[in-house]
DNA sequence: AAAAATTTTTAGATTAACTTAAAAATATGT
DNA sequence: ACATATTTTTAAGTTAATCTAAAAATTTTT
């Protein structure tokens, strides 16, 4: 069986929806994340579906099969490892590589994957810290906190963020807050919930409430 | 204006026919190509002729315009590039790539190919021996010739193959007859058209017509 | 130069992926 | 619980890319 390109984009909205919101993928939340109309996300339901990568009842929303989910994961597996070769090998900055990586995560070859995934040397988590799943599908979990959810006095490396966009991504390169900053916090203002926090254990920072609601820190 | 993976891949196989021959490609050598029926090229090609990819008269055969040739030979670099990417760096043989890089050339993105070229060291030939064009679409041309060309006494390194298929290129590897190994003619064989010669200055070795008519040598 | 063979184009249909607009089902508020 | 709002589906149609079969144009043969 063949799977084309939309297709597989479709399933990975699905996990990425199911695994947001912990139940199904409403057509909705479906047309919206693939930027298209619920009459057409009905239609490929329907075909993804009959291929049997999917459940669907009408009116009930969508979760992927154990066959989808083994598509949607290793199609993220692609995505996160062409990831970290662009950043690693290319040089890329990590607000640069994700269309790219949407283009190249769709590249059908098993020991494409498996080599890359070596001559990368087996890394579990991509540029933005987002977790990388194994070619099983099993993603290594980590215990972490938004910034915003530390107390005065806690600290931790910052392993992730939350947002993605190219604008945080850029903030974080000029404030050099890379993944890896050491982050603690010393102060917390509930006027505006911003923070004073030190950063590497060298410099003070205010960081807005914005900010420390999109940063992941490593806990304990 | 944007253009399908399959455009692409009309435009591609255009330029290789009207290379190969000299002369405008038929609507049977493209649908031959490319493995489809002269309706569909008749039918796509109309539309390329509406984007001003190609020149096209019915009956006449088709030619690449400036803007053509330039996605045709930009899509070869793009195949070249990622083919020495996949034997330098992930190790694959010179014979597992054809399909792998088919894919990849489709990636789009000016940065990737520019960061990718200086990654790879700007090679200017590919695993195969065929030559890598620059952003401009020129090719570094070489003096070379079939090995079955050259006279008695006559010798050089092998540069390139003709023939593409895994066959030959694994029949080269099981004789060690890597690119860069040098060949001398000891003696030619008029009643098969085979040769005697001798690789590297070290041991002699028997090729037949076939072998000898698709290695390259390069030539004075 | 006419007949035969080949190549190319047109005509008519199909499929995947999409759209808009209307109908049907489900969920929500008082 | 019933009217209203929202969500989802169906219906009908579009476009790119393909196909088969038949017609038309070109080339080759004699």
């Amino acid at each position: 069986m063949d799977i084309s390109h939309t297709e597989e984009n479709y399933l990975k909205a699905i996990f990425k929806i199911s695994e947001r919101n912990g139940k199904p993928a409403s057509t909705n939340a479906i047309s919206n994340e693939m930027n298209t109309t619920a009459a057409s996300v009905t239609d490929m339901v329907k075909r993804l579906s009959d291929k049997t990568l999917i459940h669907y009842e009408r009116y009930r929303g969508v979760t992927l099969t154990g066959q989808g989910e083994q598509i949607a994961t290793h199609l993220i597996r692609k995505h996160r490892l062409w990831e970290v070769f662009l950043v690693d090998k290319l040089h890329f900055s990590w607000d640069e590589v994700h269309e790219i990586a949407e283009q190249l995560e769709h590249i059908k070859s098993k020991r494409l994957v498996e080599r890359l995934d070596e001559y990368l040397g087996f890394p579990k988590f991509d540029p933005h810290g987002d977790p990388i799943p194994d070619a099983d599908g099993n993603f290594t979990i980590r215990k972490q906190a938004l910034l915003s959810e530390l107390k005065t006095g806690e600290q931790g490396p910052v392993v992730g963020v939350h947002d993605h966009t190219t604008a945080f991504l850029q903030y974080l390169d000029r404030m050099e807050l890379v993944l890896g900053t050491t982050v603690k916090v010393l102060e917390y203002f509930e006027y505006d919930e911003s923070m004073r926090v030190l950063i590497n254990n060298e410099r003070e920072q205010l960081l807005s409430k914005k900010v420390c609601q999109n940063l992941f820190v490593q806990k304990q």
